[in-house]
Parts: C-alpha cells; sequence; structure tokens
DNA sequence: TTTTGGCAGTAACAAAAGTTACAATTAAAA
DNA sequence: TTTTAATTGTAACTTTTGTTACTGCCAAAA
C-alpha cells in the first residue's frame, strides 16, 4: 500500500500525512462491472483511485443510464466527498470500467485532515474543480454535439481509459451510456466503419483512426 | 453590510468569521442584465450574494450559450472557488438575472480561512455540493426531457427566481438560454397557451398554471 | 446435434427539433 | 407622422433521433 500511495500522491500529500492514510485506510481491489456505489446509497467511506478506471452514472426515471465521467488513478470522488459530509444519500451510480485498486478513507477523517492539512484541503479543491469541469464536458457533449460526436467523443474516451484501441462493448451497452437506442448506435457505428474509421466484430469495435 | 450579512449567514459562520468579512469584504451593487465573470477571465475575489439573483452560463464554440443554474442569497460561486485556487480561467459567464448585491471578498483570505474557520469550510463543501447537484439537474434535463419540458421549468425557474407570474422575456431570448431556435420556443410556448397554462404578450409571458 | 438467446444489420416509419421564409403587429426612432 | 427595427405567428420543409419489426449470424446450453 506504501509504494501505490508514493507512486500516485507522494507529490500532492506531505509525508505526515501519507502516515495517517496509511494508518487508516484500507486497501480494496474491485472487479470490472462490480458496483462500488449505488443510488440513494448513504457513503461512509472515501476511495483514493490506485489503479484502474471507474464509470460514474446518472440514472432516468425509467432506470435508463447516462454516463458521466470516469474516474482514473490520482482521481477521488467528489461526490462521495459531499454525501460524506452532508451526510446525503448517493446521486450517482460507480461501476468499476476496469479492474481496479482503492484505498478506503473512514469519512470522520476527512474533516479531520482538512483542518490539519494543507495539501488535503488542495487535494479535494482540486477534485471538485476536476470533477466540475468533467461535469461542464458532459453538459457540452449532450447540449451541444449531435449523436454522432458524441459516439465519436465516446470510444475515444473509452479507448484512452483502457489504452486498447480495441474495445469491448456491445452496441447495445453503448447505447445505455450514451442514453439512446442500439439502433442508433449501430447506425452511426457503421457509417463510422464505411468512413474507414473503426472495424466492427461480434462484442468489440477496433478503432482505426478518430 | 452586518446586517445583510447576519441575515444571510449569521447561522452559518461563527462570529470571529463575520468580522472578518467585515474587515476585508467590499459590498457591491450589480444591476440587471451586468455581467460579472467572463469566460476565460481570470477571478480575483469570491462573491457572497446577499440578495437578487446571478444566472450561470456556458457557451458552445458558435458562441451560443446554454444555462446551467442561477445563485440565489446565501449562494456562492462554487466556479470562483477553483478558479481562485487553482489560478485558472473561469469556463462560464455570470451575468445579474436581478438587480443584486454581493459581498466580494479577497481571495488570499479563503485559503487562510479554509483552515481556521470550520464554519468556512463547511459552507464551501456545501457550495460544492449544491452546485454538483444543480449541474447534474441541468444534465437530467437535457439528456432525459424534451424541449417542451424543458420549457416548462425554465419558466418555473424564472417564476421562482423573480418570485413573479410574469416573465419578461422574448422568445429569442429564452431560446438562447435553452440552446434551442426561437421558431421552436415560439411553437411550444403557444402551445402551452392553447392548453390554458400561460398567456403570451409581447415581450412577457404570464403564468397561469404549469 | 439441436435449440436457445444474444448480437448486429437494415428497412420503414414516426416523432422531435431545427431551418427558412414570410407576414402581421407593435414599439421606438427619425 | 413616417420609418425602422424588433417581436411574434405560422407554414413548409429538412435533419436528427427514436421506434418497430424482421432478418441472419454466432455461441453457449441442452
Amino acid at each position: 500500500m506504501l509504494n501505490s500511495l508514493k507512486e500516485n500522491f507522494a507529490n500532492i500529500f506531505e509525508d505526515a500525512l501519507i502516515d495517517e492514510i496509511l494508518e487508516v485506510g484500507t486497501l480494496k481491489n474491485i472487479k470490472e462491472g462490480e458496483k462500488l456505489i449505488e443510488i440513494g446509497d448513504y457513503v461512509r467511506s472515501m476511495p483514493l483511485l490506485i489503479s484502474g478506471a471507474i464509470k460514474i452514472l446518472r440514472e432516468d426515471e425509467n432506470g435508463d443510464e447516462l454516463l458521466l465521467y470516469f474516474l482514473e488513478r490520482g482521481d477521488t470522488c467528489a461526490m462521495t466527498l459531499t454525501c460524506c459530509l452532508g451526510q446525503t444519500r448517493s446521486e450517482i451510480r460507480a461501476i468499476a470500467e476496469l479492474d481496479t485498486t482503492i484505498i478506503m478513507i473512514p469519512i470522520q477523517k476527512m474533516e479531520e485532515w482538512t483542518g490539519k492539512y494543507k495539501s488535503w484541503r488542495n487535494f479535494v479543491f482540486q477534485s471538485y474543480h476536476a470533477r466540475l469541469t468533467e461535469m461542464l464536458e458532459t453538459i457540452d457533449s449532450i447540449a451541444f454535439y449531435n449523436m454522432d460526436e458524441r459516439l465519436v467523443k465516446y470510444l475515444q474516451n473509452k479507448q484512452k481509459i483502457t489504452n486498447d484501441s480495441i474495445i469491448n462493448s456491445t452496441h447495445q451497452e453503448i447505447a445505455y451510456e450514451l442514453h439512446t437506442s442500439r439502433v442508433v448506435v449501430s447506425r452511426l457505428l457503421k457509417k463510422l466503419e464505411s468512413l474507414g474509421k473503426i472495424k466492427l466484430f461480434r462484442n468489440s469495435i477496433q478503432i482505426i483512426s478518430l
């Protein structure tokens, strides 16, 4: 745990804080597809992302989803932060996009560290800023772009997160995350294929150049 | 200024903090329509909203807008918070929706108070939470609802903010804020009128029941 | 091997939203 | 008063997105 911490957070957290994290934090491995947080949950600990990726999803009244953004190493969940402090329920769902390792911090420490460590405060504020920025990008996508452009962005994002030009998703799964229908995704993917930008296979998509 | 502060923040801030705010804060009156923050600006002070309302807007690549949310009394601008701390440029535009009074806090104080006052920390975290929640609602609107429903929400919101069942906007102005076209807004408003939910006038809309 | 269920392709159609164009009305400016 | 500009209403059309339906294909299960 010490190594993972140092690798990802050494330049961010002061040494005394690193020591405290080692004391109270617990390492947790999460399998791809595993759910970390469900909408309506009370959250009792805060995750520091060591490796892997977590996708954050919003749900509509029919139970359909929309992908908001991904968390990567060095990130934490801003929603969790406020849920912990404000004792409110989670507004979002969090699911591991890849096999993921996190350090869980008990919420009691959060308030304490915020008073005690400047580096912790900066980290928390920085996280909020990053999340607000990502929310803005999400809003840009759905408000300003058509589905074909949103799909391209989605594929680019997925490639970046997984660091793999092969995306192992079905059209239905992509449709869920973009909050559209399977037929629309199939249609647009076919168009991208005919432009030579991707190649389609069963259960996977190969990205050529987007 | 003391009175405004006590009215809006007395139950939130501890007395010592109130005193400090009185020392370093400056009262500012803003006329309806006046711009507080432009996209790309560096922000050097943080606003505490005493009265009135401020609308927060996002811009697309063509210069067209989208209304994100309103700030009201007791609120502060979460974007400003992180812009100040992180020394980044503003991602949004802020315009007074009504005649508005704010207290401006120099950014140097922010970092200091965050270490010093628990009530300040809570206020800041609470603000972030509120803004994230409002961003989620904005996302819900544009991703999950059709324009007719978004328009109704918009009118309801406007009524709540101005505390007036007469909305003094042109169809064009509404179209800008919803990031659609004037013709679409006129069409949908006409439908609402024929349902007896609103009454249309030149430059204004009277809300009957939404 | 046969059966079953999930996945992808596509046509045909419907609904929602955006665009263009023009007329009528009102208010402000000359 | 006349002119001008802004505002609203509406028709006609296009584009985008969503829906329904049906097909063939593949892989896992029976």
